[in-house]
DNA sequence: TTGTAAGCGTTATCAC
DNA sequence: GTGATAACGCTTACAA
């Protein structure tokens, strides 16, 4: 069933039940409920394809992570497409998800939806400093929204977490609770993402005075795996950290885990703060103090800037930065050797590595 | 640029031009090198929205799932679409998410995805046993293809990890180890996934002479939360199971941090068995004993069989049944009375309440 | 080997 | 209000 066979069977023109259908002011009302009615009873839908050749727009927004196997049992995903899917759902729009596969440029991919175009707009996710995919887009000054921000930030739509503020926030906290030897395991830092939260950390350090050690940073990935290793090879360090900031929530469960197979008790000796706040983090033990990325709803605003960039919204009126909010909960506290019955001065001893009970 | 412009330039037929670029046979060398470069150096791409309407194909798969904010948390996602969209890729297709919103039926996504000619193909997860979706494209005979099996399954194809197979597998083991209360946390028993693994769990019992027990049957459902709270209601019953089966691993973990809360060690006093093999399974305290589930393979398969019904394959052909393993790891053993230096006769004793220390 | 021309199913621009 | 008719950009018989 096509509109042709459609106004044929009403008598009508294309013309007139194309207007029926779509809304249009310049139709009876009788016409238009012969119109609707007809089509429900026959199931028709307009063909897509065809739709869209006409019209020149395609209704699909298209979202590129950097590469899905970093999101491999990351739990954050299905979080952040469920409102990138919800918002574009109402307004009527496909989401095209574009898996890159390893060892694929997901600038090309990007180009294959631009330059086909399969895509009125595009959402980026986890970009790099220096990212093909933002040059290209930018340069094209086609519609499209990143989470996060980056180099080219000023010239397109963003939403971004304040990460450097995050980490400002926590590593303050861990300073203020006496702790100075601080680590941070981190991941890749051509990460826009890495690259802010590592800053917000050296700028809490460096303005506490705390000197800012290289061996106390790690770049060993996001996974549970990574946040383990990085934490046996901290505390093998000859002066090893009584804090570990991590990247992520999952990496944080890893080094966790990594510490108390190790004997230390995190929240006690050793303390431990994520990052997105995942539903694991409020179960996991002890429960996870962790930065809250409200995750399913950046994905929603992500979805509006797309849609209001394609609408013909500046890019400009369209990059927000959020507030981070650090969730206290009670894998942090104040180092071993500043806890009530320890000797010395509280916070500027030296840490000693605890030998934990069990 | 387009199609028209290209072969003007090139002062060849937009024919020509469009077979050179299709890899026909029937175009000179000579013409096809200069169509190519000639192409490439204009940047030319063809037009998606209009070589969909010409060919009536639209190398688009869609994944709609049963409802997406039962994946929130749940690592198990990213891995099965990386594994679906890795594959399309490969093909040249698309993969569209239909994200179904709270409240909307998955089947209306569905159709709007069939008729409004946007898709070549489904896949579908996490079917209901009666499945509007299920029933709608089987009826119409869309191409579709479901991770699991349900009561139209001899009608379109599927892929399914054996539940049943897997659920006996691992009822039997804790039997074996001596365990005769075991409780089973399940979900919504409309999924057929649910159903399936609990005739499983049923047919083990019953082969083993072991009486079913409704109290040890939940229906909590999937995330942690559901778990721990399943957990606690157990282990509260006057006679608490000594060994938990759970639909997932998010479910078993969360299980598990609720039996430790309580007192239990587990995979002592109490076992735990989960199901899929997630990341986290491993590294989980204890690392837990579980179902495997190549997820991300199965993606891939899915991907593979859609493809292929798209290309006139016969669903009957594409039916596949993976056999379960279980990996075992240390949430699960001999339950307490049946502990070496327990008192009584092992295996049929009544379970007691074991009081654990710390 | 190459070219002509007829669709594909819409929407949009005109007249009437 | 309604109806021809021309795009939209491509593929593909059919001709040459």
């Amino acid at each position: 069933m096509n509109l042709k066979e459609l106004s044929r069977r009403l008598g009508l023109s294309m013309t007139t039940v194309s207007r029926a259908l779509n809304g249009y002011p310049d139709v009876s009302p009788r016409t238009r409920e012969r119109v609707v009615s007809m089509a429900r009873e026959l199931g028709y839908a307009p063909n897509a394809s065809a739709r869209r050749l006409t019209s020149g727009r395609t209704e699909t927004i298209g979202f590129v992570p950097q590469n899905i196997a970093a999101y491999y049992g990351n739990p954050y995903f299905a979080d952040l497409l469920a409102g990138i899917g919800e918002t574009l759902h109402g307004a009527n729009f496909d989401l095209v998800l574009a898996c890159v596969p390893e060892g694929e440029a997901p600038f090309e991919v990007c180009r294959r939806l631009v330059e086909g175009r399969r895509v009125d707009g595009l959402i980026l996710d986890r970009t790099f400093t220096e990212d093909p995919r933002v040059e290209y887009l930018a340069t094209r000054g086609f519609p499209f929204a990143t989470l996060g921000r980056d180099r080219q930030a000023g010239r397109h739509a963003f939403l971004d977490l304040d990460g450097e503020r995050a980490l400002e926030l926590a590593t303050s906290r861990l300073i203020e609770l006496g702790h100075r030897e601080i680590a941070f395991i981190a991941a890749d830092p051509r990460f826009n993402f890495v690259r802010e939260r590592l800053a917000g950390y050296r700028r809490a350090l460096a303005r506490a005075g705390i000197p800012w050690r290289e061996e106390h940073l790690r770049h060993d990935g996001i996974g549970e795996e990574a946040g383990a290793r990085a934490a046996r090879a901290l505390m093998a360090l000859r002066r090893p950290p009584t804090a570990l900031l991590c990247i992520e929530d999952l990496t944080a469960i890893g080094a966790m885990r990594a510490l108390r197979a190790l004997g230390h008790r995190v929240g006690r000796e050793v303390s431990v703060i994520g990052y997105n706040d995942i539903p694991l983090a409020r179960i996991a033990e002890p429960p996870l103090t962790t930065i809250r990325m409200p995750i399913r709803a950046a994905g929603r605003r992500l979805a509006a800037m797309v849609l209001a960039l394609v609408g013909g919204a500046d890019p400009a009126d369209l990059q927000e930065v959020w507030e981070p909010e650090l969730v206290i909960r009670e894998s942090d506290g104040p180092p071993a050797a500043a806890m009530p019955a320890a000797d010395g001065p509280a916070a500027a001893s030296l840490s000693r590595r605890p030998t934990a009970p069990r």
